[in-house]
DNA sequence: CATCGTTGTTCCAACGATGTAAAGACCGAG
DNA sequence: CTCGGTCTTTACATCGTTGGAACAACGATG
């Protein structure tokens, strides 16, 4: 691999014109301009980014720490933060957590700034105590306690009671939920939104009608259904705090002979691909994940040109998206 | 952020002594690395990464080349892929290339030695010129083009043969495919596999029967499938070349209220973890995924050793996993 | 023709870590 | 008490790059 030592004495001059001539310096005499052009052509020279970086003090790195990429909303989402990275030179190293407080200690421990400019996390268990990080870094989702990190996300209380104001406006009268957490944040707020909507419309709240789920995956989702199907009276809809638990649960429904939306209305959270192709396809609050993306990497990019500590939450918008699982044909 | 100088000076020993400790070395007095240790602790060193792979001559890091990290094969595969690069304590850098050419140039065009010490590439539309690799590099899936690199992957051949098998064991004889594809070296094998088991079993083939599929998405599945039920003499079960087709065909099935697996059986490819859920539920033949990400990362280890090329290729095991879209109950 | 400012180039140090060689400490054998 | 060998530590160079200072060349100015 050829260095700028190497161009350099093939063109004749100092590494350092070279170095110029690359980084766009503008004093370069025009004649050895040119041979150091032809020289960096013919050598196919590439700058080493460890020793550029380590030069100029950054890495060229972000972490975008996660639960597990086999979930697909962050999938997505990780495409997406990917590509807008991309427009500020920046590489994304993913790193899973599987959702785990101990997952979530060590990706946060391994993240000095040797390694990474800045980081966006996705936690579920971390305590505040645990954010003493060394890089700028921002939150997805909602912030599990106080700490002073900027977040970028939807508003959850509005979108859930904007969920279940739907559901409310098929006439569906006994509405569970899906998806109690006792860590997250996440899940509080969308229960705070899901007791708003049924407050609203006169709508008694019944605790039985509020199923945790500690893992948000399908499974979870089939087995939390399939409890509220066990329940001497059942509801006639179900508000799901993210898509693949309503997946899930529409699983167990079809496997009781529940027919979705007629007997059981569904809605879900998070508008994953595979939601507009599940039969019956799935009624969703779908946040704008480029935004999301864009929005926590810009805000990434400004924090890393001056670190003085703006705190600012960003609020990314969504919409409900209305599909088979509530409408009734 | 503390650097081996620091942690000498605090210790009152040559940085070359803490380097030592930091890597093992055993000739260290015991008096003296108790001191290294504790100022190892106080100051919270972490080395620098950069640093260390710009002396050792290695970056740290591989990249994985694939198409999107929506899909949900590539996402799941990126997953075991970061989890078993750790093991050689290797940083995983995801390239998205979106199945176009340009995209894969493009990824590979940056994928320097600076930049990575080896690559794990999932193409699908280069040609074998542009195979100019600068790196060690893996290929999963499928030689697209004679090229030598080595391959990790299932037998496509055997694997369709498998699952067209099956087909042909519920006595469907009208058995159609979805997702020829001109370049793909995959859908060649995968097409092969079908016709062999239908020539094994003495059956037809027809050409008609065999509709492309450009993208792999579930909305070319769905628009592949709506073009043969609009045949005059529609199949009575479709082999696809991977879930997400099978569930875009099922869906488009359902939506004419064709029945699965009454009216039609299908079997997909892949086995996402969305199959298992929807409903009906996807029959799919499961390559084992964590052993083609293990055994690609462990071949570019191995590699990186030894530069000497050793040209193997690793064929991971798969199974057919039999589920509700071909069982009659 | 001495001086000046502008251009263009080079040399040197530094980023943080590690390999090498050599120096220093230590021990027992002669 | 010296020698030779094994431990143990250190100084120094180095990886590839860039910032800064120094230096050289240049025409323009007085």
């Amino acid at each position: 691999m050829a260095t700028l030592k190497d161009v350099a004495r093939l063109a004749g001059v100092s590494v350092k014109t070279v170095s110029n001539v690359v980084n766009g310096y503008s004093f370069v005499k025009p004649d050895n301009r040119r041979r150091v052009e032809a020289a960096l052509e013919a050598t196919g020279y590439r700058p080493n980014l460890g020793a550029r970086n380590l030069r100029r003090g950054r890495t060229g790195f972000i972490a975008l720490v996660l639960p597990e990429l086999s979930i697909p909303y962050f999938a997505e989402l990780a495409g997406l933060v990917i590509a807008a990275a991309q427009e500020h030179e920046w590489n994304v190293l993913i790193e899973q957590t599987f959702g785990t407080l101990s997952g979530e200690r060590l990706a946060l421990a391994s993240l000095g700034p040797h390694l990474v400019d800045a980081a966006i996390l996705s936690p579920e268990a971390l305590q505040a105590d645990d954010f003493q990080l060394s890089v700028p870094a921002v939150l997805l989702g909602e912030h599990a306690v106080d700490v002073p990190i900027s977040r970028v996300g939807i508003d959850n209380v509005a979108a859930s009671m904007a969920a279940v104001r739907h559901l409310i406006s098929l006439g569906r009268t006994r509405i569970a939920a899906i998806g109690a957490h006792p860590q997250r944040g996440t899940a509080a707020l969308r229960l705070e939104g899901y007791r708003a909507a049924l407050a609203e419309a006169g709508l008694d709240f019944d605790p039985s009608f509020v199923v945790p789920a500690l893992n948000y995956h399908r499974a979870d989702g089939a087995a939390a259904m399939k409890s509220l199907l066990d329940m001497r009276n059942p509801p006639d809809a179900v508000f799901c705090f993210n898509d693949l638990l309503a997946i899930g649960a529409m699983r167990a429904a079809a496997e009781r002979f529940v027919r979705v939306p007629r007997d059981l209305a569904i809605v879900g959270f998070d508008n994953n691909e595979e939601s507009v192709y599940s039969s019956p396809s799935l009624t969703s609050i779908a946040p704008d994940k480029a935004a999301i993306a864009s929005a926590a990497v810009d805000l990434l990019h400004a924090r890393a040109g001056s670190p003085d500590l703006v705190l600012d939450d960003v609020q990314t918008p969504f919409s409900l998206l209305v599909r088979e699982s509530t409408v009734v044909r």
